[in-house]
DNA sequence: GTCTATAGCCGGATAGAC
DNA sequence: GTCTATCCGGCTATAGAC
């Protein structure tokens, strides 16, 4: 027979921690919250973690992990310059949208996270994909401020999912702009032609 | 001689109660903090207001107030499509740019705005300028997505300043890269030409 | 319109039994 | 590793004096 109890691990609490502070931020939730969803006592919760705030950064920490491992993926694409653009749009922008744990978490941290919390977001999660998408840049412009150009390709992904809770509230917003294949499609027509590649 | 102490009108304590929200959030503001930049006590925040959800939700109504009207003016630029649409680009990162407390409020309310709360910055604050891009969109290029173009276009300015915190820790970013006029003329070459309307 | 005082709750955190 | 019990401070909100 199976312990009545299962012992709960430090990551097994931090994955349920991650939607959580995803959903209503740092100072939204409260120990008890998370000891609630683990299925044990809030003082429990102090045998793996210091304190909240030691419990929040190593959830922060384990959401980002594999992160670059994954956006490398989006690395992989061969061919020519556009082919690989339209390649990683597409792959990066469907990584994005189905880890809204870790979108929202990113939208909180540009609003909330301290200097430390940021460069290790942008050193051990974007900097490779940064990289490769400014070497994409240069290829495809050569000459070009890099930095601007892949800056303005996270954007375009980015804000299209940012903006998606008040899309149907805007002027000739559906559901299906929320979906990842019209926003990458729509994304790489708009970064390899500008504007008048978005004709339909 | 003047009274010591001046009471203070609804209005006041809204104007301080914004840049807090603005930098913390709803759950990381207390009452007693918002009284302290007020600089009368917690309790008299009552005589003004019946609960704290209330003064929230009139500083939201109070800071996005008369953003429509700042928005107009980035509309009232004339002369070619193209002119329009850099002239309206030009502006709109301006006046967004010099309003960070917007800004901020904005990307809280994207995270953690109800229904009825996105409903209404939707429709009294963006709606007339999104309706006036997808205007501009549809002389640019004839039947295009025109939602789609106009959340574009709004993207690139918005996430460019989003993502001003974390610029620095990124390859390549300098702190001109968060200058209004530095990305007003990238976003407005990249949406005229594509990415090789970003050479230098 | 602001104050003091306080109710009542919830927050983070600790001590010590099992 | 989890529990119960508890401390203590901060929170929203109310009552009533000035």
């Amino acid at each position: 027979m199976t312990r009545p109890v299962k012992p709960k691990s430090k990551t097994d609490i931090l994955d349920l921690a991650i939607p959580l502070f995803a959903k209503s931020g740092y100072a939204g939730v409260s120990m008890r919250d998370i000891a609630n969803v683990v299925g044990i006592k809030a003082a429990s919760l102090y045998h793996h973690f210091p304190d909240k705030q030691s419990l929040y950064l190593q959830a922060m920490a384990r959401a980002f992990e594999d992160k670059a491992q994954g956006f490398a993926e989006a690395l992989t694409v061969t061919g020519t310059p556009k082919k690989r653009l339209a390649g990683f749009v597409q792959v990066f922008t469907t990584l994005m949208s189905k880890d809204p744990y870790f979108r929202l978490l990113l939208q909180r941290e540009l609003l909330d996270g301290d200097e430390q919390r940021l460069k290790l977001l942008a050193r051990e999660v974007f900097r490779e994909p940064f990289i490769a998408m400014e070497e994409l840049a240069e290829e495809l412009v050569p000459g070009c401020d890099t930095h601007m150009v892949a800056m303005s390709i996270a954007s375009l992904i980015l804000y299209h999912l940012e903006t998606a809770p008040i899309r149907r509230y805007l002027p000739g917003g559906k559901a299906k702009h929320n979906k990842p294949d019209v926003i990458a499609d729509h994304v790489t027509r708009l970064l390899l032609n500008g504007l008048k590649g978005c004709s339909q």
